[in-house]
DNA sequence: CGTGCTAATGGCAAT
DNA sequence: CATTAGCACG
């Protein structure tokens, strides 16, 4: 192509070299060199695991400054989380120099941020708005629910949360949502929640997460000049992980890539595992048809794997239905297979796998390229104390964040409240902490004047101290807040941060509080809490850090150090090590149950999808196993081994199970009722259960319980029921549709009526 | 009216 | 198992 040495006419503002350097093209193959040099139009990468597409978007970050006469600010590019962003920002830095930082690169919240800073008032809101987190979304909702005097016994918050959240994710204004029937949340009044929800955040000038992308959108929606600006700033857009974004996130694209059409986006719809955040693969779909003429580039060739691994994901991966069909290959090793074992119960599981990993070790492998992938968060423990006790160093990825514990949100809730008065959430945190005597009433009081007034609560205060609303112990209280607050707030802009931050924790008292309580965990608090001094040392200013603190999600763990990594699967998409361990693989756990019983077929694909995404993180061996026995709510529960483990192709696999556990898991509990616990049982029972169960179980748990939860009105006392897992039982005690059953084989359980029939 | 204790209860799916 | 509601005390 002779237009490759077009360089353009940069200079001005950049150090571009006079002379474009196009290394970064060699060694790419066709298909990545064709997704790098499709710059012009809408282009679809559909790029398989470990199939190079960092490396292709960062080549045609450079190539499009190389080729195209743009400067690096009206370029584009979003990525799925904050660690990506900066890998990208960072590698593109060495192509192409330092004009990298220029590029618009973050993700879609960060972007949407950036965007409702810009033009707050425009969107009903003050440019230093608070950004809030889960933890304050759900408290808001909360007290809304009290007021509005709905039973949250009957109708969880979380529930209303994930419902505004998904409305949110499907870019459903308050204003656009239908007043439900009233069988649904809350007698159908979810939609008049939101709406109050939406006014009460707006009264506090802050924003929850959905926001960041919903206020974007519709900023865009009702300000064609605003809109305008950005089309023709943005020449061209990369999209990172496409499979994973909303509809809301869709529809932004849509419209910022409508002007140039030059809009290339990348991902894999094997890989899409955020269903349940509202992702939506079918924008993948969707982008052939709203960009006509989109060239659509696969990438098939993985560098990452060994070919039983490669094989034994890609196997497992074909059991899902509506796949765009991609046929990874690779030409690297065969390597060895994937080693299957059952163990008798999770602390086994974690038992073996320490020991492989010092196998590992011994054998010169460094336990940085190793990790540990789970289901769900609460397996992570069994390895915890596996490790301590073995002595292996560990690194929990995505656990609880530093910014997450007590004594630090309680201090950025001072912090909030010093930047932003009229944050209500964080006010009502600290304003009795510590002890002030100030309590529930003082708090009503003041709600009562801000209703009044309508005043934020910190505002109220200050009226209600001047006007004299309160007298004796609470008055001094409130007064000496009040002032002292008036006095961080005066020097918010005229002292460094750390410095505030220091004078804050002495002036308020709340490290004295600390220093004061005599518990074991005091001392770690107060740690804590030192540590963040320096950590705000960083920025240069407080809406700086607080602006971090809510959109950095990943904590940053010291890579440095030679650990394990134990993560969740969710956690561990774009990630990869020479050793993956899949611990777990049970039915209920893996696929989750709960997943299956909302979602159906669809989160059984997901769930799939989830289980590709954890082998092909492997690059040289993958460890899947299953414990017959665990223990979940403090209570031993058998499980079966994984629907997914039938489905991993034997010609890639290795079974290492003890002869004895794994057929004994293996067969089928709800046709026999011999238990685990007697291993010489029934081979028979297992070859003809193997497939059955799979389907059977599917069938049961999506589709059978509608019909039967319509028939009966559920089942009187004392009757005697079946269940497909534990056998036959008599109901002890009942609530609702939820039963407690004795069993004649598994003891008392609690279950829902929808898993049980007469017996 | 605020605080601190005890009892009860729901939650462990993933950002 | 940790938060929370409810209660008794100061």
């Amino acid at each position: 192509m002779e237009d490759r040495f077009d360089i353009g006419s940069f200079d001005e503002a950049g150090n571009r070299p006079a002379t474009a350097d196009f290394t970064y093209l060699e060694g790419l193959n066709s298909g990545q060199r064709e997704a790098v040099e499709a710059l012009d139009g809408p282009v679809l990468v559909l790029a398989g695991a470990g199939t190079g597409k960092t490396r292709v978007l960062i080549s045609r970050l450079a190539h499009i400054l190389n080729l195209r006469n743009v400067k690096p600010w009206e370029i584009l590019a979003v990525t799925f989380t904050n660690k990506a962003a900066a890998e990208m920002q960072e590698r593109t830095a060495h192509i192409i120099g330092p004009q990298a930082i220029e590029i618009k690169l973050g993700t879609f919240h960060s972007i949407g941020v950036w965007l409702l800073r810009r033009h707050a008032e425009l969107i009903g809101l003050d440019r230093n708005f608070t950004i809030l987190d889960t933890d304050d979304q759900l408290r808001l909702l909360k007290q809304i629910m009290t007021e509005e005097g709905i039973d949250q016994k009957r109708w969880p918050p979380r529930g209303l949360a994930a419902t505004i959240d998904r409305w949110k994710d499907k870019g459903l204004r308050a204003d656009q949502v239908q007043g439900a029937n009233s069988s649904e949340f809350a007698h159908g009044k979810a939609a008049a929640l939101y709406a109050i929800y939406q006014e009460r955040l707006a009264a506090q000038n802050a924003c929850d997460f959905g926001d960041l992308l919903l206020h974007a959108l519709t900023l865009f929606q009702k300000n064609s000049d605003i809109l305008a600006l950005y089309q023709n700033r943005f020449k061209y857009i990369l999209v990172d992980e496409y499979q994973d974004t909303n509809v809301a996130q869709y529809l932004l694209l849509r419209l910022l890539a409508q002007k140039h059409r030059n809009i290339c986006c990348v991902g894999d719809d094997d890989q899409s595992i955020y269903g349940w955040r509202g992702a939506e693969v079918g924008n993948i779909l969707k982008f052939e048809d709203d960009f006509s003429g989109a060239k659509v580039i696969r990438l098939e060739q993985n560098y990452r794997s060994t070919s039983h691994i490669l094989g034994a994901a890609s196997g497992l991966i074909a059991h899902n239905e509506g796949r765009l069909g991609k046929t990874l290959f690779t030409e690297g090793n065969e390597g060895d297979p994937v080693i299957l074992n059952g163990l008798w119960d999770g602390p086994n599981e974690a038992r073996w796998i320490a020991e492989e990993i010092e196998n590992h070790e011994r054998k010169g492998k460094s336990l940085k390229d190793m990790a540990i992938l789970v289901r769900a968060s609460f397996q992570t423990r069994d390895f915890e104390e596996c490790f301590l006790s073995m002595g292996i160093k560990y690194r929990v990825i995505g656990g609880l964040r530093f910014y997450e514990r007590r004594e630090i949100r309680d201090v950025l809730a001072y912090l909030r409240v010093i930047n932003q008065p009229d944050d209500d959430l964080a006010f009502e945190r600290i304003y009795n902490l510590p002890k002030r005597g100030l309590g529930t009433k003082a708090l009503e009081k003041l709600r009562e004047l801000g209703r009044a007034e309508n005043l934020s609560l910190s505002r109220a205060a200050k009226m209600a101290v001047e006007k004299g609303l309160f007298k004796g112990k609470p008055l001094t209280a409130l007064k000496d807040l009040m002032a002292s607050f008036d006095d961080w707030r005066a020097q918010k802009d005229l002292i460094p941060p750390d410095e505030l931050v220091e004078a804050v924790l002495e002036e308020s008292g709340y490290f004295d509080m600390w220093r004061q309580d005599k518990s074991p965990e005091a001392e770690g608090k107060r740690e804590n809490l030192k540590e963040l001094v320096p950590a705000i040392a960083e920025y240069e200013s407080l809406g700086q850090f607080l602006e971090h603190v809510s959109l950095v999600m990943e904590n940053n763990a010291d890579k440095g150090s030679d650990m394990v990594s134990l993560m969740t699967l969710h956690s561990a998409k774009g990630l990869e090590y020479d050793i993956i361990f899949l611990p777990g693989w049970e039915e209920g756990l893996f696929p989750h149950q709960r997943a299956l019983d909302e979602n159906g077929l669809k989160a059984l694909e997901e769930e799939r999808r989830l289980a590709y995404v954890g082998i092909t993180r492997a690059k040289e061996r993958c460890y899947i196993s299953h414990a017959s026995n665990r223990r979940i709510h403090g209570q031993w529960q058998s499980s079966l081994p994984s629907r997914f483990i039938d489905e991993l192709p034997s010609d890639h696999t290795k079974d290492q199970s003890e002869q004895g556990i794994y057929n004994s898991t293996r067969q089928s509990e709800g046709f026999s009722h011999t238990s685990w616990r007697n291993p010489e049982s029934s081979h028979l029972a297992e070859i003809l259960g193997k497939r059955a169960r799979a389907n059977q179980q599917f069938v049961d748990n999506s589709t059978k319980p509608v019909d039967k939860a319509s028939k009966s009105d559920g089942f009187a006392i004392g009757s005697r029921i079946f269940h497909q897992k534990f056998g036959y039982g008599r109901i002890v005690r009942k609530d609702g549709p939820k039963l407690e059953i004795a069993f004649e084989k598994a003891g008392v359980k609690k279950v829902m009526e929808n898993f049980v029939q007469a017996a």
